[in-house]
DNA sequence: GGATCGATCGGCT
DNA sequence: GCCGATCGATCCG
């Protein structure tokens, strides 16, 4: 299976997200694949965007968002929780999309043993969720997706037409500023495994 | 140096 | 629906 490369990621960060519903999201954990269809994701884009990380400026936490595109962005959040981004947009420019929820198509045994024998919807159809059950932490922060021997990156797959995906305001982001109003969620239309309907 | 709160989740009412 | 868990970056004094 061809995997994404950097060409992908070095665009404009909304195209990437969009296009991202669809593609496969790997994670080879002990010799095996664990892996599923990207059905949720949120763009932050830029210093301007009141919702982004970089908002402040660079930072030790954010340094990776203004790396290269194609690697990983880890950060962590309320004292016990990951959520995995991809870095977009050329070096220097901090932006990146969030990978909300997935579709679980390999290794769900492993998953569910990882979560605590959840159901099949709640292994990994939320951010931190997704990062539990693939094993994803701060190691994988700066990790680069597009390098051969990856232990994560993301396969090529038929995308998902214009008409099956959803947009919305990025969940906990409200405000009346351009970008903070902006629909910068993309969903897959119907997919059960969306994380908040 | 201290207070605050966050791109969340799961358990409980 | 609400709340607690629990770390660390940011902001304020």
């Amino acid at each position: 299976m061809e995997r994404l490369g950097r060409d992908f990621f070095a665009r404009d960060t909304l195209a990437v997200a969009r296009e991202l519903l669809g593609q496969r999201l790997v994670r080879v954990l002990e010799g095996k694949r664990l892996s599923g269809r990207i059905v949720e994701v949120e763009a932050y884009v830029g210093e301007e965007d009141q919702a982004c990380h970089a908002r402040s400026g660079r930072t030790e936490r954010n340094a990776s968002m203004y790396g290269l595109p194609g690697c990983a962005y880890v950060y962590f959040i309320y004292g016990m929780h990951h959520c995995l981004n991809v870095v977009t947009e050329q070096e220097g420019f901090p932006a990146a999309v969030l990978v909300r929820a997935l579709e679980p198509l390999e290794g769900i045994d492993v998953m569910r043993a990882r979560r605590g024998g959840r159901t099949e919807v709640e292994l990994v159809s939320g951010p931190a969720r997704l990062c539990q059950a693939l094993a994803i932490d701060r190691q994988f922060d700066g990790a680069d997706l597009c390098e051969s021997d990856a232990d994560l990156f993301i396969e090529q797959e038929e995308g998902v037409p214009g008409g099956a995906v959803v947009t919305g305001p990025r969940v906990g982001v409200r405000g009346d500023d351009a970008a903070l109003a902006a629909l910068w969620r993309f969903c897959v239309r119907d997919s059960r495994y969306v994380s908040r309907r």
